[in-house]
RNA sequence: GUGGGCGUAGCUCAGCUGGUAGAGUACUGGAUUGUGGCUCCAGGCGUCGCGGGUUCAAAUCCCGUCGCUCACCCCA
């Protein structure tokens, strides 16, 4: 019986997972270095979580989420986001005491039952960063200051930042009835979609991808000009910060996103090196959210990063040549040396050397053997004969000059690791 | 959920209007009796995605089905 893995995950295979690794190690170091320290949630949480916080009337919950009842009755959901699992942790925690912003990071798989395309997977990876318990716009500036720099320690190029403001409680309400009413006047040219979605969720009427929708969205009031004075304050100040320290973006005001969670900032950062979809990175603040859900008011501002997608777009010259190659490969001839040989490989790796070889156990040619020393860049080839099993000395050769000498047994360790200037 | 493209060797792919498979690469051996990279020679490899139909004959034509992929919706 042969089975596959289910439609929209994959596997990432070696070759690959170096990449991310690497991708990985710079995100701890830079993330580390603004002051976020890790968290790791569950990767499942209790459904009413993500319906609540995310928005009933997202697509995310309407149609994508993994959800299942399990042994106990207890409605389940795997996380189709991290934001939600971060503010029940914070909450349930009491990380609200004592009073001071707390930065958390994570990493980890989502699941979103989709159709799979380019960049967009059922099981797919994010990096996500959350600043807790500020509405200083310093904290939007700082957030997005720290993803760029991130972005230019992988090499990455072609990305935008885009922002916008979505107003919060106080102005939103209102500017929602305005949009609502502009909207009314087009019904008749919107496409179905909108017709559906005016009513209910209205702010997604403006990121409508449908070319006659958008060009009608250009014509509706726009969120940034019917901000409260607060909201206005805050998001010029958001803005005046970016350039101080030099972080390039532009301004979308059709960019809404598609969680219902968000307040006054909210941004994008969209690559040129993708297919359809391009977004790399989304995120914004959220004031309300921990409150919500019966914590303390605490103004918030966060961000998630597909790691696929992040991953793809990545420079071809900064994936080459990651991990190292091995110091040794040992080049075993004929069935009575294989003891030996493995005796010796043991020796090796204890003493702190990478030392691979050959597993067939009616030892291939020499030739055979030395192609693979070669293809696997090898720094030296170690060759144990018969010759060499009665003589006690094996062969060391560098496979760079090809230089050979003889090296009794008993001394391989050390002289392996002093030609290596270890 | 809807639409386009594609499923042939481990990988990348060729195979025209039907005559039951081929290249490159990789692998193994040899030229070089126990020495890699370059070159040359030789060798093995396939349920042609699956099922059915048409036909003397199907990888090729028809129908169905599954899978992959790209795109729409939406998003990381």
């Amino acid at each position: 019986m042969k089975i596959n893995s289910i439609r929209g995950v994959k596997d990432i295979l070696p070759g690959e997972i170096e990449k991310w690794r690497w991708v990985e190690t710079v995100a701890h170091e830079i993330f580390s270095r603004y002051g976020f320290k890790e968290i790791r949630p569950p990767i499942f949480e209790n459904s009413a979580l993500f319906a609540r916080s995310i928005g009933e009337t997202t697509d995310i919950v309407e149609k994508e989420m993994y959800t299942f009842t399990d042994r106990g009755g207890e409605q389940i959901t795997l996380r189709p986001e991290g934001t939600a699992s971060v503010v029940r942790a914070y909450i349930e925690h009491k990380m609200h005491y004592p009073p001071s912003v707390v930065k958390l990071y994570y990493l980890g798989p989502m699941f979103r039952y989709e159709r799979p395309q380019a960049g967009r997977f059922r099981q797919f990876y994010q990096i996500g960063v959350e600043a807790m318990g500020s509405a200083n716009p310093a904290i939007d500036a700082e957030a997005m200051a720290m993803l760029l720099e991130f972005f230019k320690d992988l090499g990455l190029s072609g990305l935008q930042l885009q922002i916008n403001s979505l107003g919060c409680q106080n102005c939103r309400p209102a500017y929602r009835e305005t949009l609502k009413a502009a909207i009314r006047r087009h019904l008749g040219d919107l496409c179905a979609n909108c017709n559906q979605r005016h009513e209910r969720n209205p702010l997604r009427v403006l990121d409508c991808k449908v070319e006659r929708d958008r060009e009608i969205a250009r014509g509706l009031p726009k969120t940034k000009d019917h901000l409260c004075q607060d909201c206005q304050t805050h998001f010029e100040e958001v803005q005046t910060l970016l350039r101080t320290a030099g972080t390039e973006f532009s301004l979308d005001p059709l960019l809404v996103r598609g969680l219902d969670y968000y307040t006054r900032t909210t941004f994008e950062v969209v690559s040129s090196s993708l297919g359809a979809q391009n977004a790399v990175c989304g995120g914004g603040r959220y004031d309300s959210l921990v409150e919500e859900f019966e914590g303390p008011q605490t103004p918030c501002f966060g961000f998630a990063l597909g790691l696929e997608r992040l991953i793809l777009s990545l420079p071809p010259d900064k994936t080459e040549n990651i991990g190292s190659p091995p110091d040794v490969y040992l080049v075993s001839l004929g069935v009575e040396t294989q003891r030996e040989t493995f005796r010796i490989a043991q020796e090796l790796r204890a003493s702190g050397l990478f030392v691979e070889r050959d597993y067939e156990e009616n030892p291939v040619s020499l030739k055979s053997q030395m192609r693979k020393a070669n293809a696997k860049a090898c720094r030296f080839a170690l060759i144990l004969g018969e010759n060499e099993l009665k003589s006690g000395k094996l062969v060391l050769k560098n496979m760079a000059n090809g230089e050979q000498t003889e090296i009794p047994s008993s001394d391989l360790a050390r002289e392996i690791q002093n030609r290596l200037g270890k």
